[in-house]
DNA sequence: TCTTGACCTTCCCCTGACTGGAAGCCTTAT
DNA sequence: ATAAGGCTTCCAGTCAGGGGAAGGTCAAGA
């Protein structure tokens, strides 16, 4: 299968598979013309890394789960170390984002958004009070 | 003022001043010596693009905004409009999280985190069924 | 057989918003 | 005089690819 079938069949784009074999992810092997030719366990790879990074894992977090999921005496401990973390980062980035959203909401509400150069969201951001 | 007391005063890395400075947002004159010399409207200036970027707003939106800011005939309505697009990236982006921390919570709930290799994570990663 | 168009390959540059570090000049204190 | 620290510019790297050029390959139609 060459890699726009294995595109297809992953749903990642053809450029992304390349550089999931340049940076180690991903060793397809080659026909006699150059071409890659993608074989079952290498689309089932494809697939893992399309669903983690789906879940926001670092590409670096997705190798770690590759090496776990290969291994078949990994312990489960670790797999779960490796989400609790990133569980970890997203709550973080959801909260981050929650109280910028609560301040811009704020200031947008109260912002006329009419033709007058009067407005809040500058003043706040200018650091005046009021 | 030279650019180390700039950083002290905004909060903001000397580099990400002389960043800002190279991408044209705020232009600080020289001393004598060629150092660079902030007065009160660059720490200003410095100040309010803190203040904008901690909200998430990108250089461009912030490049938009400090042209506002400093055009007393604006529109508020042009501020508005920039910060309700804002608004809206970051309510997608709280979306997009929420959404797999869910998924994540629930994978992370059932896996064991034992010394045993099963593990509910690796399984939906790899889209086996169960 | 020739050509056309759709593939495929590698290669390098671009993104956003900085950060790190090297090489070298300037200032201040000892 | 010299050492430490601050300043300058410039180059390279980050993350996870995307865009596009230059060129090889393959299958179908005239």
């Amino acid at each position: 299968m060459n890699i726009s079938d294995a595109a297809t069949a992953t749903g990642l784009p053809a450029k992304t598979i390349r550089y999931y074999e340049d940076i180690g992810l991903v060793t397809p092997g080659r026909s006699a013309n150059g071409y890659r030719s993608f074989a079952q366990p290498d689309l089932h790879k494809l697939r893992f890394l399309a669903r983690a990074r789906a879940l926001g894992f670092s590409i670096e977090d997705c190798r770690t789960l590759l090496a776990l999921y290969e291994d078949q005496g990994r312990a489960s401990a670790d797999v779960k170390a490796v989400a609790r973390g990133h569980l970890q980062q997203i709550e973080q980035k959801i909260a981050d984002l929650q109280a910028m959203r609560d301040t811009l909401t704020h200031l947008v509400d109260t912002c006329a958004g009419d033709d007058r150069p009067d407005c809040p969201i500058l003043r706040d951001l200018g650091g005046l009070p009021g």
